[in-house]
Formats: C-alpha cells, structure tokens, sequence
DNA sequence: GGTATTAAATCTAGGAACTAGATTTATTAA
DNA sequence: TTAATAAATCTAGTTCCTAGATTTAATACC
C-alpha cells in the first residue's frame, strides 16, 4: 500500500471535518448524509468521505435498516450513519486520601462499571497508593468486561494541587506530594494509558459544567466542601490553574476576618457541635442525644431544619462565615454563581439560607446565585470522567479505534 | 474581474499561512524568501505567493536594492520583502477619571504622537467625557500627522469594570457608568472606528505582558494601585474578566484582616502621613516642614529612604497591609509575578522590602515575586497599545490596508 | 572577459480536499 | 406500471499546496 502524503495544510482541513462531524454524531441519534450536509455546510461528497474515513477508524458505522429510523416515505432511502458510544472506554477516577473510586463509561458518559477500593490508612505508602489505584481501574474494568487495551484515557483526581504536567512537586507540603506521586507517570509506564491528573476542586468545576450547576456558564465556581475546602474556578470557560496547579488552593482564607482557616463544611459541623454538646447550652436539644462522635454534618443539618437551637446555632456560625468566603471570592473574581459541592453539600440547604441572607452585607450586586451540587461524593469522579471525555473528543483525529491507540503514553497534560 | 469563490477550507489554509508569514516580519528585518521557507515550513512558491498577497494587502513591501541588507556573495540575488510599520496606525487611550491621554504609535508599537487633555472636574458629563476623548485623539493624530481614516483600532482604559462586550452596565456604582458611557459605541458611531474598551487594570496586565515583568509569564497579578487599587490577573496566559468585567475588583478586601479597603498606596501614603503630622508622634520628622496638603507617596517614601521615622512608620503600616493583600491574591491564584504599578509605584521600593519581608507570614513558598513597574503613570495607554497591536495582529486577514479596513464598526470585544 | 559555482527564482506536474452540478438509483405514490 | 422524489454517485473543475526540474542573476576564479 502507497503512504499517503497529504500536506499538513490539507490533513488540517479533513481533520477539522472529521471533528465537526464526529461531534455532530456524538451524542445524537443515526444521521444521515443529508442531516450532516445540513448542519456543517459541507457538500454531500465530503460529508460521505469523511463518514467513510471515520468508519475506517471504527468511531462510526453505516446503520442497516434505513427505513426504521425517519419517519419519511419517498424518495431514495438515505444512509444512516450511527456515533459507536462503545468503540471506546475511559476511566475517571477519584483518588482521595482515604479511598480510591474508578468509574469505567462509554463515549457518551453512560457508566459500565465502578469499583471503589480503601487504602489502609491515611498515611499509606506512595507504592501502596499506585498499586491501590491500578487494582481498583482494573477491577472496574473487569466489572464492565472490558480489556484494558480499549480504554482510551484515564483521568485522575486527587486532593493536592497539581500542575499542568499533572504533577505535584516542589511543594511544601509533604501530604500533597504523597496524595499524588506522580499517577499520570504510573498508569502510563504500567498500563499503557494516557494518564490525566488533576486537583479534585477543578474536576468538581467540569462535573458541574457538564451536567450540573455550571451547564452553559461561563463563570462559576465550585467549592468543593468536606474536611477542608477547595474551589474549582471557571473564569471565561477556562479553569483557573496557577502556576504550579495551586489555583483554588484555599490558604487565603486565614486571612479573612471571621474565617481563618480552610476547614470544610463537614469538619466545622462536627467540630462545632460536638463542642456545643460538651457545653451546657441548649440542654434540650435532640442532638444531645446521639453519641458526640456520631454527630456529623447530616445529622446537625437535619437537626436544624427541625429548630434544633444547638444545630441552628452551628448552621449559623457556618453560614455566615461561609458568606464571607463565598463574598470574597465573587468580589474578587466577579463569578455568576457559586456551587456548594462535596459529600456534605446535599444536606446543606440550611447553610445555604444563611449564606443568601449575609451575602448583600459583602457583595454588591448583581450577587452571585448560590446552588446546591446534585452530585454528592461522586462529584470528583463525574468531573473525571468528563474530563476523560473532553479529551478523547479533543484528540479524536489521532485515536484510530481499529488499528489501535496512537501516541499513547504519557499524556500527563492537564488543560 | 471575476468572483475568487475559494471555500471556506481553502481559505482557511491561506488565512493561516498569511499570518504566518505576517507574524514572522512584523518584528525582524527585511527577509529573503528563504528565511521564510526556514521558519514557516512552507516551499518556495507558497511563500511568494503568500508575499505577493500580503503586498497587495499593503501590509508588506518588496525591497528593492537587496545586496544591500545581507552579507552573502554568491548566487542568484534574494527577493527581499519588509514589513511595513507604518501601513496603519494604532491608538491606546488612558481615559482616567481626571484626564484623557492618547497614544499614536505605528504597527510595531513605536510612539508617532501624544496628546492630553483634562476633563473640567471629577463629576464631568458623559456628553463631556466622551467629546473631550475624541479631541484628545483626533489632536494626537493630528500631532502624528495621521489622517484619522489610518487608524485600523483605538483601545481605551477606563477606571471601571467592563464586561465582554466593552460595556460597564448594570452596576450599582454610578461611577463606573459614568467612567465608561459607551466609550465603544461612541467612537465607531462618531469616527468609524473599531473600538476596545477595557479596565485600566487589565491594560496595565497587557503593558506588563507585553514589554514589562509580565514578559515570558503565564501568571502574574498586576496591581494597579493610585488612590484605589485594581487588579489584572493572568493565568495561563488568560487575562481573568468574570461574568460583568468584575474580575479584580478589590472590595474583597474589606474582608481582609488588616485591610479593610480597596484604598490604594498614593491614597494611604497620603492619609497617614497627613495624620502623623497632626499628631505629636516623631516631630524631629522633615515632613513636617511641609505645608500638610503637600505631602504626598512620593515625598513619603523618599523621606522613609533617609530614614525619617514618621515617613518610615507609615512605610511599614502600608507594606504590612500589601503584603496581606499580595498573599491573599497569591494565595488564591498560585501566581508567579505580582507587579506593583500605578503612579506611586516608581518610588515604592521601601514598601516592597516591606512585603517581602511580611509575605512568608501568609503564603507557602515558593513564594510570588514582587516586582516594581517600570512604567509610572504611562501604564495605561502602553497596555491600550499593546492591546491594540494585539487586536490588529489578529485581525490582520479580515484588514486590507490598500482597499479601506473592511468589518470596521462596532467591534467592541475585549478578550 | 569568459566560465564555473551558487543560491535563489521560476516553471511544470501532480496531489489532496473541496465545490458544483449532472446523472443515476432506490424508494413511495398514484 | 409509471411518475415523483430524495438521496447517492459520478464528473469536472477549483484552490492551495508540494516536489522537483529548469532557469536566472549574481559572485569567484582563471
């Protein structure tokens, strides 16, 4: 067979057709020759050549039975082309200090498997936390019987700033570097994968532009709230990432009157009640009848919505200093709206009236709305996932899905 | 003569190798068509073709005698073709709350011409402000003996935010409308000119990107600092701008412990050294040989670099309250860079010793570097420029000098 | 001054990708 | 069976590019 030479100008042309076409597909029901011609403008000889081009490489194929599909009656039946969700699989993984959590999907983001896996401690080994980390996307991927060879890219989110090389280095914080010993590396060495890591905060951010609080906007953030806080920022539809990845890192808040320090959601909860219950104020109050280390933010939260004055108390001091911070930075980074995400945030409703009432006091408006994640725990690996996606769509041209992967390997790039 | 009908692709192709070559001369020497082969990777027949275009367009020259330029003997003498810098002009305007200042300069950003003028008082008209920037320029053009037909792009910095579509709208600040009453939409109705308008903070960003200590950076945080503060932050290469143009605004700063306001250094300095002199602290201090109106940054921090210990106490309150400022915004934004600039900030070396000193208190190394702007009060108009060269340098194929700029109207865009 | 050397320009042929429009084909409707 | 229809396929022609042969305008050397 003769090398084909075309130049890189026309390679290009058919590159960008190719992606406007497949794009077009992706999430949408078979097509046929006359819906792309349509919808990218090109000609029907162009559309069919580059159908053809795509089947080749196995993102497509040619639907059979034509007539079932549209409702039309005359004429001669067109081809149908139909996106293949299955032609690939990519892994998104939330690699937090305690656990790891891999969800295996198709091209369209529907899950095939999870697995999620402990890690012995919270000061385990940087060996234990990789070798954890590939049980656990094998296992999903055995769950959702698919080789390891089909997975187009894996995405990665860990709790430490990571920068755009996907690493976490020359930091001073020794736990940042053991949550992320450098993975990207890892996964590519050993499997073969593209490896993408990146900071939860910011993975939190995708999972609420994809299909949550952030759909169609192009400044928000996402806080993502749990033991401690980190924000996940969207300036102009690009994600915020600092010099070194630490964009969204929370340290700043020491220095904000009536907060002082990063601690979370779930932390402040716990702590302040679990103080609140050692002191003799509101002796009535329900609460005290849980065991004070089974007081979490749930139960304080619920609680409150039922008038509990000890957990109204608590709901208090965290919405008004969590106003603060939601203050500062829609004051600084003038953002639409603000998303209250991580495990706590689907009980927080409470928090979130507070915040709305002390807002105007910091602000000037138009304030910023603040919403409430849908996404629970799973927040991080959701975002993975799309950022999975986001990439394999962004690289489609170089990915033949037949002959199989090209330019694998470390692919540690975060953007 | 007859239609060119060639498609979009193929016009893409030739759009992307016009800039190409366009880019390479705008900053170098006449070049040879081999120099041009080298850099792009195109042949022989591209480039010249290309050149003969970029020639018609009038944004080139052929270069006649060419033995001249080079140093080679041999061989069949090279066309040459230079970059014509002159072929359109470009104008950056600093429109201040005070007065309106415009700049002239040619495409390599060289300044042609400057003209100045003031407004009649702070609370001036809009109908005021937007007729004195237009004789502000027309008077700098006509300084630059520049036909206002030449100018290809005017960007204007105003003390407010201003959102994508270079408005300042829908505040609840009178000041910023009347800072920016359609300063765009004026001066394409008025002179047909394409016009950007931006905050002075992101122009004085673009100025120290462009040729300052922003060169070569993808973070670093301008602060843009006179009697208030305003900051225009870069990451990733991106100039930050929030949903309404609001990025960098500094109000958050009222919630900074030790802060407490968006005031900024010519502001402070001024202020507290007024009230020393009030009070009976340091009367050995030469300030107070000063009539206490005149007291000002410049005269402040000179007396603290003879060590006047009045001069020097305000010094350090004004350093410890910037570094707490620096650490929050680097803090936030794992920024590389951050610049102090403004009027004040050419004499402001004491207060940076004064954050270097303060900033490990609040930030985790590797710590921001802090840098002083060369630029003094002509910050602004630079950066307009620079934002302008930029505007044009992206533009350059939809722009045929030779046939009148073609899309030139309302072109109010400011990213 | 004539000839070799050299570096660049110009010319010629050919390819990839696209558009446009004529022709053919596979269906449904009458 | 025939007409109408909608889409596919085929044919020609465009632009822009590359590759390589040929020509040209210099300098260098004898």
């Amino acid at each position: 067979m003769v090398e084909r030479t075309s130049s890189a100008s026309t390679r290009q042309i058919r590159e960008a057709n190719l992606r406007a076409v497949l794009h077009r597909m992706w999430d949408s029901e078979p097509v046929t020759g006359t819906d792309l011609i349509d919808s990218t403008g090109l000609t029907r000889a162009t559309v069919h050549g580059v159908c053809e081009d795509l089947t080749r490489r196995g993102w497509i194929h040619e639907v059979e039975n034509q007539r079932e599909h549209g409702g039309y009656r005359m004429g001669r039946p067109a081809r149908r082309y139909a996106f293949q969700p299955l032609a690939g699989v990519v892994v998104g993984v939330d690699c937090g200090q305690h656990r790891a959590r891999a969800t295996v999907t198709d091209l369209r983001g529907r899950t095939l498997a999870r697995h999620g896996s402990s890690f012995s401690g919270p000061e385990h080994t940087p060996e234990e936390r990789l070798d954890v980390l590939s049980r656990t996307i094998l296992a999903a991927l055995t769950a959702a019987s698919v080789p390891p060879e089909r997975v187009l890219v894996v995405v990665t989110g860990v709790p430490a700033p990571v920068d755009a090389g996907g690493r976490t280095a020359g930091s001073v914080n020794p736990f940042w570097e053991q949550m992320n010993p450098d993975i990207a590396g890892h996964l590519s060495r050993e499997h073969g994968w593209r490896a993408i890591v990146d900071n939860d905060a910011n993975l939190a951010a995708e999972a609420e532009r994809w299909q949550g609080a952030g759909r169609g906007l192009d400044n928000f953030v996402t806080l993502l709230t749990g033991e401690r806080i980190g924000a996940g920022i969207v300036d102009d539809g690009n994600l915020l990432r600092g010099a070194r990845g630490g964009a969204g890192e929370m340290r700043f808040l020491d220095l904000i009157e009536g907060v002082g320090s990063a601690h979370g959601i779930a932390r402040l909860a716990r702590d302040w009640s679990q103080q609140a219950v050692r002191t003799d104020a509101h002796p009535e109050s329900p609460l005290r009848d849980l065991a004070p280390e089974g007081i979490d933010a749930e139960a304080v939260f619920t609680a409150a919505e039922a008038d509990d004055p000890l957990a109204v108390d608590v709901v208090e001091r965290i919405g008004a200093r969590f106003a603060r911070i939601v203050g500062a930075l829609a004051g600084l980074l003038d953002t639409e709206r603000i998303v209250l995400a991580g495990a706590p945030a689907r009980s927080c409703a409470p928090i979130r009236r507070v915040i709305e009432r002390d807002l105007p006091q910091y602000v000037h408006p138009p304030l910023p709305e603040i919403v409430i994640s849908d996404f629970g725990d799973e927040i991080v690996s959701v975002g993975a996932v799309w950022r999975a996606l986001d990439h394999v769509r962004e690289h489609v041209v170089e990915i033949d899905l037949v002959t199989g992967r090209q330019g694998a390997g470390v692919e540690a790039e975060v953007g």
